[in-house]
DNA sequence: ACGAAGATCACCT
DNA sequence: GGTGATCTTCGTG
């Protein structure tokens, strides 16, 4: 894989960001770059969730369970989730060791592994397209369950590393969560404005059955 | 043991 | 803009 600068004490920050709360270690983490299958993206588009009891939105919201234990441990690890069948989708960690929190990474540029990028990911109209979307950013960079729980910020097979540049604010939107079935009043997703490798906003509508959809569904 | 829904994507019209 | 794919996870009985 190719090599890129690294600052010591710029990882070390990005640490401290992580174990603190999650909207700002979310904020934090655009411009970020992750690395896994000789790939590399920076990272332009993230969603915050919170813990049990916070946040209706987070698969820890009813509390512990196998599948979301990695959301309780320590800051800087992955939390990865399997989805729709079909779907990998990987979380940053952030927070207290004990405590629920993370941060989902929904879409990133192909910086580096570009070739590799194309050929994971043959149903991309445009390089754009690549890393555009959580799941198709894990197809991208080759994530799949063996990442779960594993440590980011060292030097295993998925590396998180510090922008080279910082995002600066006004280059910084925030918006509600995609596809997530309430709180669409809290603005816990964040991305670099204008960018070709965001996800376009899409409002979530549930699944329904056949008999279901000839009848009017309560609004809260 | 069973069923329903899911932090999505690709392909169709 | 709509819908099928595909299977894990968790709540309920």
């Amino acid at each position: 894989m190719e090599a890129y600068p690294e600052a010591v004490d710029d990882l070390a920050r990005l640490a401290v960001l992580l174990g603190g709360p999650v909207v700002p270690a979310a904020r934090g983490l655009l411009g970020a770059r992750l690395s896994a299958g000789g790939v590399t993206v920076r990272i332009t588009e993230v969603e915050a969730y919170a813990g049990t009891a916070q946040d209706p939105a987070s698969h820890a919201h009813r509390g512990r369970t196998p599948r979301n234990a990695a959301m309780f441990g320590p800051a800087g690890h992955a939390y990865v989730y399997f989805t729709y069948g079909m779907h990998w989708c990987l979380n940053v960690v952030t927070g207290p060791d004990g405590e629920a929190s993370a941060v989902l990474v929904r879409a990133g540029e192909v910086v580096t592994g570009l070739a590799q990028a194309r050929s994971r990911r043959r149903a991309a109209r445009s390089d754009g397209d690549l890393a555009r979307g959580p799941a198709r950013l894990c197809a991208a960079l080759g994530v799949d369950r063996s990442a779960y729980g594993r440590n980011l910020l060292g030097d295993g097979p998925v590396r998180l590393r510090p922008a080279l540049e910082p995002v600066p604010d006004p280059a910084v939107a925030a918006g509600p969560r995609v596809g997530v079935t309430g709180a669409h009043d809290v603005p816990w997703r964040f991305w670099i404005t204008g960018d070709p490798t965001v996800s376009a906003y899409r409002r979530h509508v549930p699944r329904r059955r056949a008999a279901e959809a000839a009848r009017p569904v309560a609004e809260t």
